[in-house]
DNA sequence: CAGCTTTCTTGAAGTTGTCAACCATTTACA
DNA sequence: TGTAAATGGTTGACAACTTCAAGAAAGCTG
């Protein structure tokens, strides 16, 4: 079970690498929708860590033009965080790089594939 | 499955930081063996990280009096760690603490958790 | 309007991580 | 044997993440 987190951290450290993407931008730019901004407090929320944090994942991924900050015209202290074209569409490819099965789940039986994907719901429902 | 991931991470880390540690640094205590030195080297080698990366780690686990530096007597070159009896103290109570199954799976039913370990077991097989 | 709260930013400090350069030691070979 | 190459670890520079405390700007409340 160790073994398999570790295997999987590296497995998503090299696809975001790939990308030459930091892990906390990768997991910022699965969370944004770039159909609804969404705040910043929100991202920190997700990504369970300080919105001080935010700041600076959000700065570098501004500066390579992935998202964007925009004043909410509601509330003018709340930045709404919006996907750029180019952000959408890696953050696409991204999706499907990271959809694909990794390697060890890959080569199991189709039965066991559907059997630990139940598991992992049940799992989860009940957390 | 990305879910299962992120939980977990969230649990690792909230061990490490009970036990005032950092994950590298749990990851290195988990790797060491109280009876066999290892050198330095053979550590990064199980981080996947940088020789230089593992000084560091290893210099904060020795300022706390966990670990130990030792000249090999064959090649002077390489240091060998050893864990001191703090260290295999805390190792001990850490290991108890990371075997204990994580939430989401204890809920699962015993049937359910045989079944998921005799998966997991086949997928790192195969590897 | 005055004071409190909320949202985000900034700055300081610490850890992780990589890379290049370096030192000491060992090994290879001419 | 003696010099050159390889090896193990350290150091320094730099970038990113992380948290905390302090601050600025905007909004809310009485």
């Amino acid at each position: 079970m160790f073994e398999l987190l570790h295997v999987s951290k590296q497995r998503f450290m090299a696809i975001a690498s790939e990308f030459d993407l930091s892990p906390p931008q990768v997991m910022a730019l699965r969370h944004l929708d770039p159909a609804e901004p969404k705040p910043m407090s929100e991202l920190a929320q997700a990504l369970r860590c300080d919105n001080s944090n935010v700041t600076g994942i959000v700065d570098r991924l501004e500066d390579r033009g992935l998202v964007e900050r925009r004043a909410a015209e509601r509330d003018r202290r709340v930045k709404m965080l919006t996907i750029t074209e180019r952000g959408a569409e890696v953050r696409d490819r991204l999706a499907a790089r990271l959809e694909e099965p990794p390697a060890p789940l890959a080569s199991l039986s189709i039965e066991d594939q559907r059997a630990l994907r139940d598991i992992m719901r049940r799992a989860l429902d009940r957390a």
